[in-house]
DNA sequence: AAGAACGTCCGAAACGTTTCGGATACTTTA
DNA sequence: TAAAGTATCCGAAACGTTTCGGACGTTCTT
């Protein structure tokens, strides 16, 4: 005997309850026109009195949406996640919900391909957009994602200039390039760059800033060391911190790519006796939670996740919404005066030791032909 | 004119280029031991080929499963999150993807009841278990999963010791209790708790083990004043602390709830003049990573939210996967001594300033009569 | 008064998968 | 040789929703 009472909580019962049709409480519920104002009241009724929420499968299963916005998160080597994720997360989030869209995380476990994990969740229809993070100079997430046809926006961008997608991205080149100028001031002659060795894209625009900003200066004083680290690696870190600090002609002024550099820097600096600011002018980028609160207080530049998520939600909506052009943001990070910056020291630095590890390499700054990069905010359709 | 060729990427279109039935290509995914071997091999090399990826949404709709872990995630007044929540998460999504499972996150707006987004969650199918932190001690939310038979996990427990579900929490009780005979043989007799208004049971633990110890020491010496903030009121708290720290009889020792709370209190410190741990001892909970580059470094306990989250994936699988029994671990939190705690100071603290702030409000000790509560990991069918 | 227009409702198909209950052909058993 | 068993496959229903294409009755137009 097939039971006469439809199964509870479906949109089926609601409607034998009512005496209508599926089709018209449907309708009704989707803020349709052709349903009779005393119907459409009745049926509201009656919905929010049983609690009723539709299936999310069945939804999605016929509409071929499923209102999700996928976040990768790519796991570091320690299992951990990028400092400022919290921020991340409810900013984009937030935005989202305000408009009935909801977050969807897949973490990326660090042996897998993010690629993989990637195709499986866009070819499984787990979401309809994606937000892509740590974007490298030629990224294969990306380039899938364009030959898919799939709404996406990178915070982040890759490196070349006439892709057409929507990112967000911080101007690490003028940043950089900001200062160099404002330490020159300082009477700072003496550079290092803490680099990553990884081939991220905001690398190359922090890099390039600086040394356009040094070029454009024609000042045969200056001398700019480039160190490049395998950027989640701490041991690899220290050693070539160590070393940056142990050189004969050490740096007087050592600009960090990220906090976390900038952070070990300074452990090392304590360790090594090396008085910040007064022998040593240290400045990270990114303002993560942990600088604040630093020895002395790290000097960086401020990212405002909190803003950028936001504005990555209102970008990606647009997008869903129909509105198909791509948006291009770069946001000019505000620099945070903290305490590990100071006038350039007189006089001769005394070496503590002299090694050179593998990883250290010194650049010739005349190399650098690099372009500056323009800020703005355009729209393309 | 109907379309002859099925839509690619789907089972159908499998299906066809192999000559074979749904339900036998179906079935040689699935794993099912009624197909023959060669058709086997057939199927998944085709599979993989054509990049085939069910479409989540009908596997959910007739499994009935989404194959999610909901997490909720409430936002703060300043629309943040949970300091440790980066670890937390990347703990929970690792050990769920190891089987199969998926986290699903959403946030819950801060003018918007939890219990309301939670209901959305479940009802609609979203995800098959939840994962709830932040635990008050009546939950609403507990409840109504209980009631509803929906598999959970909490991060903290309500107060209530015969609720029977599934828990992870830190030892709060132990940990305070610990605290305190320890700074007893630093000689500190007069001590601050600085704790919140909130209902959270943590607190009620916390604050608990803090006074058996105090009442099973006997001694008349012993002073505790107990300061109760808001918690995410960062202004408030301030306020707060600064009548504290301003009273005439000053504590010589501060343990605080949170680590936030406790670098709140460093901060003032700095700022009236107030030599840490010198003059006055502070002691966190938490161990947030702001707590290591504090100035100095802060004392506190670690929960080690990588381990617990771990944990919890894993009895949230086991649940999930059948094992229906519910487990209920309490983690010691070891503590992390670094420069907030010293030998109580000798002599008369010199009162700078003497107002009483309307939540500062002095307990008579004989008042608590706190239980114990027994540490555990036990497990009931 | 006939037809158009509108307001209100509904039947049925479709979305892509899983799974129940056979169906078919071949092999073994008695 | 007939019955029973086995290996392999498939048809069709079901999951709960949305939406297309009407159906029906009333009102407006000319």
């Amino acid at each position: 005997m097939p039971p006469v009472v439809p199964k509870k909580g479906t949109l089926k019962a609601l409607a034998k309850t009512l005496d209508l049709s599926v089709t018209t409480v449907s309708r009704a519920l989707g803020g349709y026109s052709d349903v009779a104002p005393a119907t459409l009241a009745r049926v509201l009724e009656a919905a929010s009195k049983a609690n009723y929420v539709p299936n999310s499968a069945a939804k999605m299963l016929v509409t071929g949406r499923s209102g999700f916005v996928g976040l990768m998160l790519p796991l570091r080597e320690s299992a951990t996640l990028d400092p400022f994720l919290g921020e991340y997360i409810a900013g984009l989030s937030a935005g989202l919900s305000e408009r009935g869209r909801h977050l969807f995380m897949v973490t990326v476990p660090v042996n897998e391909s993010e690629l993989t994990v990637l195709k499986d969740v866009v070819e499984s229809g787990r979401a309809d957009a994606i937000v892509l993070t740590r974007i490298a100079e030629q990224d294969e997430r990306v380039d899938y994602l364009i030959k898919r046809g799939v709404p996406f926006v990178t915070h982040g961008r890759t490196v070349a200039e006439s892709a057409d997608y929507s990112w967000i991205d911080t101007d690490g080149f003028k940043a950089f390039a900001d200062m160099f100028d404002c330490l020159y001031e300082l009477n700072h002659r003496r550079f290092g760059l803490l680099s990553i060795v990884e081939p991220m894209t905001f690398r190359t625009h922090r890099e390039n800033g600086l040394r356009h900003a040094i070029k454009s200066k024609n000042d045969r004083d200056i001398h700019l060391e480039v160190c490049q680290v395998p950027r989640f690696n701490k041991q690899k870190i220290v050693l070539a911190v160590r070393d940056l600090l142990a050189s004969s002609h050490r740096p007087t002024a050592l600009l960090c790519l990220t906090d976390e550099l900038a952070l070990c820097v300074l452990e090392q600096a304590v360790l090594m006796g090396i008085k910040v600011p007064e022998q040593l002018t240290v400045i990270g980028f990114d303002n993560i939670p942990e600088a604040k609160y630093a020895t002395p207080a790290l000097t960086t530049f401020d990212q405002s996740t909190r803003h950028a998520a936001q504005q990555m939600s209102t970008m990606l909506l647009d997008i869903l919404d129909g509105n198909a052009k791509t948006t291009q943001t770069l946001i000019t990070p505000s620099l945070m005066k903290r305490g590990t910056h100071a006038v350039a020291p007189v006089g001769k630095v005394s070496s503590i030791a002299t090694c050179q590890h593998p990883v250290l390499q010194t650049v010739d700054i005349s190399d650098a032909d690099a372009s500056p990069v323009t800020p703005f905010t355009k729209s393309r359709s």
